[in-house]
DNA sequence: ACAACTTCATTCGATTCCGAAGAAAGTCCA
DNA sequence: TGGACTTTCTTCGGAATCGAATGAAGTTGT
């Protein structure tokens, strides 16, 4: 299963107009998709025909006949979905109308190696499989999202910092040999975006997604499709020298970078410094919660260092959104200092219409993309159609 | 003349693939393409039956049969172009096959309003179309680039800094009515973007192009194509704040951009605080080349802020190339200094195949570039194929 | 209540595009 | 020198898509 291209107006880009909402009636598609009204009634017939949708009333008129509205039959067919923390591993399973079941979190130290995290995620996702097949779901891919960089195309992890012993690692075609089943993987602030551009802003054409947890990254959507770059690491933010008094080393090999100052990891060494007990981000928050004065204010200049960085972002990019994910996306302080930031150093032109918000499903958005990717993979590598009894897709060899 | 999107694999399009030597045969258009060979062959055909494209021998063999040569036949088919700067204008013709004729550079004043600029663009482009058509070329549209923010789709100017009288002023439509012919009107990086995308980096896909001349800006290549963002102000540079001693104010409204530290005017305006007379950029270029120390330190620390921005730019955008044109670019400090500070500053991912150049073209890319968009979108608004011997296109209402 | 208009959806020929097959021309190697 | 393989390009059915015509169902205004 590898990062796989579809073409706009296949099968399994009408069921995802479908099922994120962006689209309820034939004449929804028509407008969503530019194909010809016929074309779109073709392949309606066979979405229905192979049981993936099914049509369910009427919706209101809008000065004419009323439409017949669509929704996805939800033939219990999921993705299993993996999002990797530096420390946590959240695991679930994702369904072709876009919900989550199933979905757990656990710690695990990923900087341990590649060896126990191939046995962790076979053992889970191997019992979430068999759970899920129990209730009658039919399991189609796996999708995981990764904390570092990832080859997608290679479904291999790159040079990831602080990790030793990933460089290189084949995780894709590992872990699919294991599960046997097509398994998709990508970094995580890519399948972030994946999950918020579908879930919550499926109209959107343009879209920086920020993750601001333990490490900062980002996901960029342009056209309405995911953006890799020339070298398919597009949407780095954390090792940009931000002006600052400290200039600590970074693992980048460079001296103030955004990462060393405004990152989950840089927020708890600075509280530890104070003598304030901090580990994990949850520690921050929670500290920000009970009102810490350290903690808050470090996580509002972490803010406005985000802030800074992606204000050269939004000047140069012109996004219709930027979305902030991630668990510091928590901190109310961290997204207004964001706000803020933007809103005094971007040209007016730029943030006029500008959305700034925080990740509309929370914890889940980057689960949710990934088994979202994977089920989309699988729709556009297995053919259009799976048969609606039909028998599963042959794992990748 | 909207800026009109053009579809891969239209005719248009096989004729800018022949015509900028990214293509010689019909195989390489196949690949270049991604159609089917039959689809290429007929699409060749018309052209050829049309006279816009003809057979010229045979190519090496590449281990098979060899190709059939093919190239722009040169119906006389030609742009007018005009690239506006500041305090200067530059007008000529561009050919289908890439080649600019009767380029011509004088002083003006675009400051002093729309209705004197309106009025030379009139005088000037009437007189070079009327040469034109004397050597018995065929001018097909005239394409603007202007220096400040432009609605592309509206045809219309945006509120340029510094240039009162401009805002939301039509100039597309009055041109157009002026002349007699469709007009297309955009920023002046975008047009520069444009014309070293096709002429000089027509194989890249991800490519960002610097203009640093009085001001600074930037047009951006993206999968191929002109990007634009959701507000049509992507690309812009020159409101980011820099690391800076002096915040100076900018005409933004902001203090520290780079523009106010970088841009030519500028560096003018710093050497005449230190006794020096500098005006234009022509007089910067030509105290560096004179070794005058003040101005070769200014040009080279600006080389370092336009570096240190476009850091930003590349960790996020991660181009193939980046280009520097515009008059600054002419001085090989700048060039350098921006070297040095994205290999210095940037992740190694996203340097290791970074191309830094300055604009092959010169000071003309940017009218070859506004001349080709002109091409480019007559032939996409006009049909694909012009009759052989037909008639002129009827100019736009 | 009825005509005029709008929206939604399908049917059906025409067109475009693809893909397989094959023809034409050449290279490579025994 | 003579097959085996490559590359280039065309021919030709078949599939996908479009667009115009049509029908179906509702709303609005008089």
């Amino acid at each position: 299963m590898t990062a796989a291209e579809e073409q706009p107006g296949s099968a399994a880009h009408v069921l995802e107009l479908v099922a994120n909402g962006s689209a309820a009636s034939r004449a929804d598609l028509v407008r969503e998709l530019g194909l010809a009204a016929s074309t779109v009634s073709a392949r309606v017939q066979e979405l229905v025909e192979a049981g993936l949708l099914s049509e369910s009333g009427e919706g209101a008129s809008r000065g004419g006949r009323r439409p017949r509205l669509l929704r996805v039959a939800d033939r219990q067919t999921v993705a299993l979905a993996a999002d990797l923390g530096s420390h946590h591993v959240r695991t679930g399973a994702v369904g072709l109308t876009g919900g989550g079941f199933d979905i757990d979190e656990s710690a695990f130290d990923l900087t341990a190696g590649p060896g126990p995290a191939l046995d962790m995620l076979t053992e889970r996702l191997t019992a979430l499989a068999e759970r899920q097949r129990a209730a009658g779901r039919t399991v189609r891919g796996v999708g995981i999202g990764f904390p570092g960089p990832v080859d997608a195309d290679g479904g291999r992890i790159i040079a990831p910092s602080r990790m030793p012993g990933w460089h290189l690692f084949a995780l894709r075609d590992r872990l699919a040999d294991r599960l046997g089943l097509p398994v998709l993987l990508d970094n995580d602030a890519n399948v972030l975006a994946l999950g918020e551009h579908r879930a919550a802003h499926p109209a959107l054409r343009h879209l920086v997604v920020v993750k601001a947890g333990r490490g900062i990254g980002s996901g960029v959507i342009s056209g309405g499709r995911l953006y890799r770059g020339a070298r398919g690491s597009a949407g780095d933010i954390s090792h940009v020298r931000v002006d600052s008094t400290a200039e600590l080393p970074c693992s980048c090999g460079n001296i103030g970078c955004l990462e060393t100052v405004a990152s989950g990891a840089a927020i708890a060494a600075a509280l530890r410094g104070q003598g304030i007990a901090a580990d994990s981000t949850t520690d921050i928050l929670r500290l920000v919660e009970n009102g810490e004065p350290h903690a808050t204010t470090l996580v509002r200049q972490a803010g406005r260092d985000i802030g800074a960085v992606l204000a050269v972002v939004v000047n140069f990019f012109n996004p219709e959104a930027v979305i902030l994910g991630g668990a510091l996306s928590g901190a109310e302080p961290l997204v207004a200092a964001v706000r803020g930031m933007l809103y005094e150093r971007c040209l007016p032109m730029a943030t006029r219409d500008l959305v700034i918000d925080a990740a509309a499903c929370g914890p889940d958005a980057g689960l949710l993309g990934a088994g979202h990717a994977a089920l989309r993979a699988s729709a556009a590598a297995d053919g259009p159609l799976p048969a609606a009894d039909g028998p599963l897709p042959a794992p990748r060899a």
